[in-house]
DNA sequence: TTGCTCCTCACGTCACGTGAGGTGGC
DNA sequence: TTGCTCCTCACGTCACGTGAGGTGGC
C-alpha cells in the first residue's frame, strides 16, 4: 500500500472527478495501478498523477478522449506536435466563427442585403473532362487543388487546351457536413478519351443564375450568403435548379483578393406544368 | 397551399435536417407554420426561412438551443446585444484555451517547473470579519470585489480599521466547476459586532505553505500550476491540508503586472499519528 | 454498532444521427 | 401496384452528473 491513493485522494490532486476517473478506467484512457479483488477499490500511484494533469488540460481544449487516449501513447516529441495539430485546427475553426460572428452582426443591422447581386444568363453546350469524387468537408479544398492539376496535366497530354473556364459542381444539395459527390470539370474540344476516374461528358445548353464574387469572398460567410441570395431569387421566380457549381473564370493566384475570380451558379428550369 | 414547404425543402433552403426540424417543432423553438391532423405532416413558411437562418448560424457559434429560444423571444435591437454578450463570453473562453496552450507548451517542453518556489512559515492567530456565500466560478470575481466593498465599508462604520492583509478562503476542495463556499475575510482589532450575513470569527494560529504570485499570475494556468506545487509539497512531506486561500497583501489596483501581489496558501498540521 | 468511503447499476442531459417499421398521395 | 415522402418510435453517441442501494474496514 506504499504511495497508492484512494479514488478520492486522486480525484483531488488530479481536478478530475470520481464518476471521470472511473470511466477513464473502463475505457483504458487511465487505469488505476492497482485493483483490489475483493472490494474493486481502486487504487492510484503518485506517477499517474503526472498523466491524469495532462488529461485535465487536453479536456480543457475540448480534446475527444478517443484522440486524448492516441495523443498519449505517444512519445513527449510526437505528442506535442500531435497537440500543436490538434489546436492548429481548433484556432481555424475560432477564425471561422468569429467571421460568422461579424456576418451576422451585419445580418441583424441590416446592411449588405444587397450586396449580392443575381443575375442569370444562358450557357452554351459544352464538352466537359470531369474528375468526380464521394468527398467530405475538409477534404473538399485539396480534391479541389489536386484534381484541377490532374486534368489540366491530362488535357496536356493530349496536346488539348481548356475550352472555357473550369468549374466545380457539388451534388450534395447544400448539406455541408454529410459527405457528398464533387465533380472538378474543364471544358475542352476535339477529342479525348476517358480515362480510369477520368469521364467525358456533354454539359447541356442551359440557363443559370449565377452571383459573381471576388476572390477574398471564396470564405464561409460570404459564400452562405450567396446561396441564400440565389435559392431566395429563384423561388420567387418558381424555377426548378439543379447541383449548385462554382466557376472560376480568372487565373486564381494571379488575382488580387479584392477583384472578381468566380461566379456561383444554379443551373435552372420552368417549373413543370402545375399553376 | 400557397407558399407551404414540405420539411425536406424547408429544410434544403434552410440548411437544417428534418431530425433537428421536428426537435424544433417539439420544443418550441420553431414550430411548423401548418400541421395536417390526418397526416403529421409538417409544412412551413417563406417567412419562417429568416428565424431558420437565425438559428443556424446562432447553432455554429455553439449557442445553446434553449438560449436561442429566448434570444429569438428578444426585437431586434435587444437580440444584436444579447447575441454580442454572448460572443463575448464566448472569446473569453477562448482567450482562457490560448493561455492553457501556452502552458502546456512550456510544461511539454519540460520549461518553467521550478518558477513556483514553495514557501512555509507560522501565521499568528487573528480575528477576522467574514463574508460567506455558495457561488459558482462564474460568480467569483464580482463576488470578491463586492464582499471586499461591503467588508471595509462595515470596518469603517465601526471606526476600525484593517488589521492585516484581506485574504479569500475556497472551502470547496479545488473542485472548480461545481459551487461551493467561498469566504471573504479582512483580519481587525479591539471588538466588532457581527451582522446579518456578516460573521466575526477567531482564525486559529497555524502553519501554511504558500507561493508568491505576481499580479498578471492570477490568471488560469498559472493559478493551476500553483496548487499542483503546493499539493505536491505537502503530500512529500506527508502533511495534511486545509481550505486554501489567497492573501492580498499589496493594494491591487496600485500593482504593477509583474510585482508580486498576493500568494497562495494551505494551512497545514503534521499527519496523524500512523507510520 | 455507527460513519465513512467505496462500489455497481441505471437513468438523465445535450443535440442530434441513424435505422426500423408504417402511412398517404401520385 | 410501385416509388416516394413523410411519419413516429426507439436506440446510439459523447462525456459525463446524479442519485439509489449496497458493501468493507476502522
Amino acid at each position: 500500500m506504499q504511495g497508492l491513493m484512494t479514488i478520492r485522494a486522486f480525484s483531488q490532486r488530479s481536478r478530475l472527478t470520481q464518476r471521470a476517473l472511473r470511466l477513464y478506467g473502463e475505457s483504458g484512457l487511465l487505469e488505476p495501478a492497482f485493483v483490489d479483488e475483493q472490494t474493486s477499490y481502486r487504487y492510484y500511484t503518485e506517477a499517474q498523477l503526472e498523466t491524469a494533469r495532462q488529461i485535465v488540460l487536453l479536456r480543457q481544449l475540448e480534446m475527444p478522449l478517443n484522440q486524448i487516449a492516441e495523443v498519449l501513447k505517444l512519445d513527449a516529441a510526437q505528442r506535442l506536435t500531435a497537440i500543436e495539430i490538434f489546436w492548429t485546427e481548433a484556432e481555424a475553426q475560432i477564425t471561422q466563427r468569429r467571421k460568422l460572428m461579424g456576418y451576422l452582426r451585419g445580418r441583424m443591422r441590416g446592411e449588405a442585403r444587397g450586396n449580392f447581386a443575381v443575375q442569370s444568363r444562358a450557357v452554351l453546350e459544352q464538352k466537359v473532362l470531369v474528375l468526380g469524387r464521394e468527398i467530405t468537408r475538409p477534404e473538399l479544398q485539396s480534391f479541389i487543388q489536386t484534381s484541377f492539376a490532374a486534368l489540366f496535366s491530362h488535357l496536356a497530354h493530349a496536346g488539348r487546351q481548356p475550352a472555357g473556364a473550369p468549374l466545380v459542381i457539388y451534388h450534395w444539395e447544400l448539406d455541408f457536413d454529410s459527405p457528398g459527390l464533387v465533380e472538378v470539370c474543364v471544358p475542352f474540344e476535339g477529342h479525348l478519351e476517358p480515362a480510369p476516374n477520368l469521364s467525358v461528358r456533354l454539359e447541356p445548353a442551359h440557363h443559370e443564375a449565377f452571383v459573381r464574387l471576388t476572390k477574398a469572398q471564396v470564405e464561409y460567410p460570404d459564400l452562405l450568403h450567396t446561396y441564400d441570395a440565389l435559392t431566395d431569387w429563384l423561388h420567387a421566380r418558381s424555377l426548378i435548379y439543379a447541383a449548385p457549381r462554382e466557376i472560376y473564370f480568372a487565373p486564381w493566384d494571379a488575382t488580387p483578393p479584392d477583384q472578381p475570380a468566380f461566379d456561383v451558379a444554379f443551373p435552372y428550369s420552368q417549373e413543370e406544368e402545375n399553376g
